[in-house]
RNA sequence: CGCGGGGUAGAGCAGCCAGGUAGCUCGUCGGGCUCAUAACCCGGAGGUCGCAAGUCCGAAUCUUGCCCCCGCAA
């Protein structure tokens, strides 16, 4: 079985390598998009899958747009194609091209979370179980019939680095077990229900007038980035990870109900508190909340701005 | 030339504008209090102030060049 891979960032990469392991040169090319100029400095860089791609020696394919590269696709000959997370939209031609299907692994349990984001989107929404799905991609965003699927859950300790490392490794193993099933002839697809697409994320401002859990999740699911922030006494603060806690006091949402190094940043919220535990001041380096304290750049009742919606 | 913040004990910061004894919070080490403690009290150690040159009687502080880190935006 001849396979192509598309896909492009971190998550992509265990599912890489696990196909390369079980299928070694049945791998014949990995599809990934165009190095990109990243940070202050513009440097050109590549995509994560490229620099496993490269490490693995399986060639690779970059294409501004790949529905104008039909051909060059068409010359590899494959019988199957893995997308995961690639970043382009595949047309019919594309499609077309590979007798055995193109299927795909998706980070949510569908017919839930289609589209972008839908790790940062699933804790954002509070849920508390999400999981990876392999579908076969027809031309509907994440629309295609179900192959298999695995849930994991999604803990209070979890923010979007950790649960989309735990996701892609259980992509990596269902894509495996997947491709087993379609080599073999025996797979049996199931039909999507009603579902909801979920948009990419955007770095937000933190409403503290929302209950201590909605601001959690929110902080939780932006986080490594883009980032929630809030902004007070002139510090513009990215927050990195929160947790959610009792308070009686009666002040309104936003206030610093708390900054030392022994009770750490606790902000008032609509419901409950959060304690922002790590955090980064812009232009600053990311520090825990005592660290941040230590430094005294934020007093108990200090208020937090509002974000203007 | 995209905009901006920063580099001062192990950590996070103040001091710089108006040059003149190195400060704060935490950690750490030692001692004390306590049934006990991450609590409290007392005491100590720890810093070529990013690098280099310049101005000056004197530079963390002023001038110039360089290195490095970071936020926003792309």
């Amino acid at each position: 079985m001849r396979i192509v891979f598309a896909g492009t960032p971190e998550f992509a990469v265990p599912a890489l390598q696990a196909i390369y392991e079980a299928y070694g040169g049945g791998l014949v090319a990995v599809v990934t998009q165009p190095d990109k100029p990243q940070g202050r400095k513009g440097v050109l860089t590549p995509p994560p899958v490229k620099e496993e791609a490269v490490r693995l020696g399986v060639p690779v394919l970059q294409f501004a747009r790949i529905r104008d590269n039909i051909s060059a696709l068409a010359a590899l000959h494959a019988d199957l194609m893995v997308t995961c997370a690639y970043g382009q939209i595949l047309t019919q031609d594309v499609l077309d091209l590979f007798p055995m299907g193109v299927w795909n692994i998706h980070a949510s349990l569908l017919p839930a979370y289609r589209g972008a984001a839908p790790i940062a989107r699933a804790i954002i929404g509070g849920e508390r179980e999400t999981g990876v799905t392999i579908m076969k991609t027809e031309l509907g965003l994440d629309t295609g019939d179900m192959l298999l699927a695995a849930s994991t859950p999604i803990y209070d300790s979890d923010d979007c680095g950790t649960l989309e490392e735990r996701l892609s490794r259980i992509g990596a193993e269902l894509i495996v077990e997947a491709l087993e099933k379609i080599e073999r002839g025996g797979a049996v697809l199931q039909k999507q229900g009603e579902g909801f697409t979920c948009k990419k994320v955007a770095r937000t401002e933190v409403d503290f007038s929302r209950t201590a859990r909605e601001v959690s999740c929110l902080i939780r699911g932006l986080s490594p980035s883009p980032f929630a922030f809030a902004r007070a006494g002139g510090l513009t603060l990215n927050f990195w990870f929160a947790e959610e806690v009792e308070c009686d006091a009666d002040v309104p949402a936003g206030t610093v109900v708390a900054a030392s190094a022994k009770e750490g940043l606790v902000v008032k919220c609509g419901e409950g508190a959060v304690s922002i535990t790590e955090l980064q001041p812009a232009g600053g380096r990311r520090m825990t909340a005592r660290d941040f304290c230590n430094g005294r750049k934020l007093e108990r009742g200090a208020r937090f701005d509002q974000p203007v919606l």
